[in-house]
RNA sequence: GCCCCCAUCGUCUAGUGGCCUAGGACACCGCCCUUUCAAGGCGGCGACACGGGUUCGAAUCCCGUUGGGGGCACCA
């Protein structure tokens, strides 16, 4: 059976990068009916904290990870396997695969004359009784780490340092407690980004030290901002969070995030997670850093959203909707909407208009719009709008009609009643638009227009 | 400085020696539709980093160069 795991540290929020390995894992499990062993690495009491686990969870969640399918396993907790580091540890030390060093950083540049040698094995055979331990690594040969997306990676000992697995408080180190883990916990295939590769090299050491055979190892390309640099939190939107918070479907956000280093093939993008799921092949990852490109993602949100029921669009713009509108009348409008948005979060500005007691004003849209004639069509309309039937087509003809007194097209006759009415120069079609405002409020309206005009 | 990875349109990618005059998507541009804006339809621009090999034949294989990236903690 398939095990594979996915081992985020608590850091506040959860990276895209993140969530991409994730899904990668979880496809893996889901396709082959393994397992999906979520672990959270906070061994460095420094970083975590309950709520950092809490949003991980709820992270996972959102793009369909959790214990609602049997295929995950988890939250395991590395700090509760400290026992178990310790005992690699005391084994290694034992078998003499590993060895106490008391020297310092500053002893060891003072020995080796440049801060960028690593280790020299000086307490390799000083049999100390105390210490940080290290790891004793082959001097000569190569350490082959045979990645599926890679091909055979060699790596030069005589280039690796004896590396520290445990403090000198006897507390484990990452790339100890990671591999122990791994094994403990029967992971066959470990997934994670490029950024691992050169643990890699360790843990393929260190995987046989401690009696068990190598995982498949699977480096993911790195997901790198428009300067092609790793994303990082400092500079880059990356908190998975965030996306949510602005409206972007989880659908659309996992389609696009599976797109990072990998392709359905037969030209096709969009495509639903189910449908992945089977296709996916760790051999068919690409190796080349891919960049996060927000612009694509839009683009594949608004695809989303348009595919939803309106019903279900509606229910989905909820988070976005102040209390106190009227819910019927926003189903009404909804779907109006639903073409002009690719995030959800823009459904506001759409339909704003018809909550509020005056529309939004704004100078410039005013200034734009009251160029042709705007007192004359205002008033002109105004009249109409008092005994017009109120539906789109009559609204329509009452306005053309308007129009052609001042010698005005309908595209030029619409600006300064949109303006008016909605306060925006854009916007959902206009005479549905009064429709669903009603008879008295777009008078008012067009009357206030006429005001500010004349004022 | 050392180790490692990578290299097809601006971007994500298809391509695994002949099907390639290199396909799709996003972005961009134009046209159509049109009450604004979208959506939609149609079309356009646009890439195999460079240099050597190997081969009848190379985007595809090998070597080198250049260029990017990742990693080098008693962090994870």
């Amino acid at each position: 059976m398939i095990r594979v795991r996915f081992a985020p540290s608590p850091t506040g929020m959860f990276h895209v990068g993140g969530a991409r390995s994730a899904l990668f894992n979880w496809a893996l499990a889901e396709q082959s009916g393994g397992r999906f062993v979520l672990r959270i690495e906070d061994t460095d009491a420094a970083r975590n904290r309950p709520e950092w686990t809490e949003g991980i969870l709820s992270a996972l969640a959102w793009i369909g990870i959790s214990g609602d399918n049997p295929v995950f396993e988890g939250p395991h907790f590395q700090s509760e396997n400290e026992s178990q580091h310790r005992e690699a540890v005391a084994k290694l030390l034992a078998d003499g695969k590993a060895y106490y060093c008391d020297c310092t950083r500053e002893l060891l540049q003072e020995r080796t004359g440049s801060e960028h040698k690593g280790y020299d094995g000086f307490c390799r055979d000083r049999a100390l009784s105390a210490g940080a331990v290290r790891f004793r690594t082959p001097d000569e040969g190569v350490t082959v780490v045979d990645d599926v997306i890679r091909g055979r990676v060699e790596f030069p000992n005589d280039a690796q340092e004896d590396f520290v697995i445990a403090r000198s408080d006897g507390s484990p180190l990452y790339v100890l407690a990671n591999a122990v883990d791994d094994i403990t916990q029967g992971i066959t295939h470990v997934v994670r980004g490029e950024e691992h590769l050169a643990n890699a090299q360790r843990q393929q050491l260190l995987w046989p030290a401690l009696g068990a055979n190598p995982p498949v190892w699977a480096h993911l390309p790195v997901i790198v901002n428009e300067q092609r640099k790793k994303l990082s939190k400092r500079r880059d939107k990356v908190a998975l969070e965030s996306y949510r918070d602005e409206g972007y479907l989880a659908e659309a956000m996992v389609n696009y995030l599976m797109l990072l280093g990998w392709g359905p093939g037969e030209d096709r993008e969009i495509m639903p997670w189910a449908e992945m799921v089977p296709l996916f092949r760790l051999e068919d990852v690409n190796s080349a850093n891919a960049f996060f490109d927000e612009k694509k993602l839009r683009a594949f949100n608004g695809e989303y959203i348009r595919a939803l029921p309106p019903e279900e669009f509606a229910a989905r713009c909820e988070p976005w909707l102040d209390p106190s509108w009227d819910r019927e009348l926003f189903a009404r409008v909804a779907p109006l909407a639903q073409t002009r948005i690719a995030v959800l979060s823009e459904i506001t500005a759409n339909v704003d208009f018809l909550f509020l007691d005056e529309p939004v004003f704004d100078q410039a849209s005013w200034d734009k719009a009251m160029k042709n004639s705007p007192e004359e069509i205002l008033s002109g309309y105004l009249a109409r709008l008092e005994t017009a039937d109120m539906d789109p087509e009559s609204l329509k003809t009452a306005l053309e009609e308007v129009g052609a007194e001042h010698g005005l097209k309908l595209g030029k006759a619409q600006a300064p009643v949109r303006v008016a009415v909605t306060g925006r120069t854009v916007g959902l079609p206009l005479f549905e638009s009064i429709e669903a405002l009603g008879r008295e409020r777009s008078i008012e309206r067009v009357r206030a227009a006429l005001t500010r005009l004349r004022g």
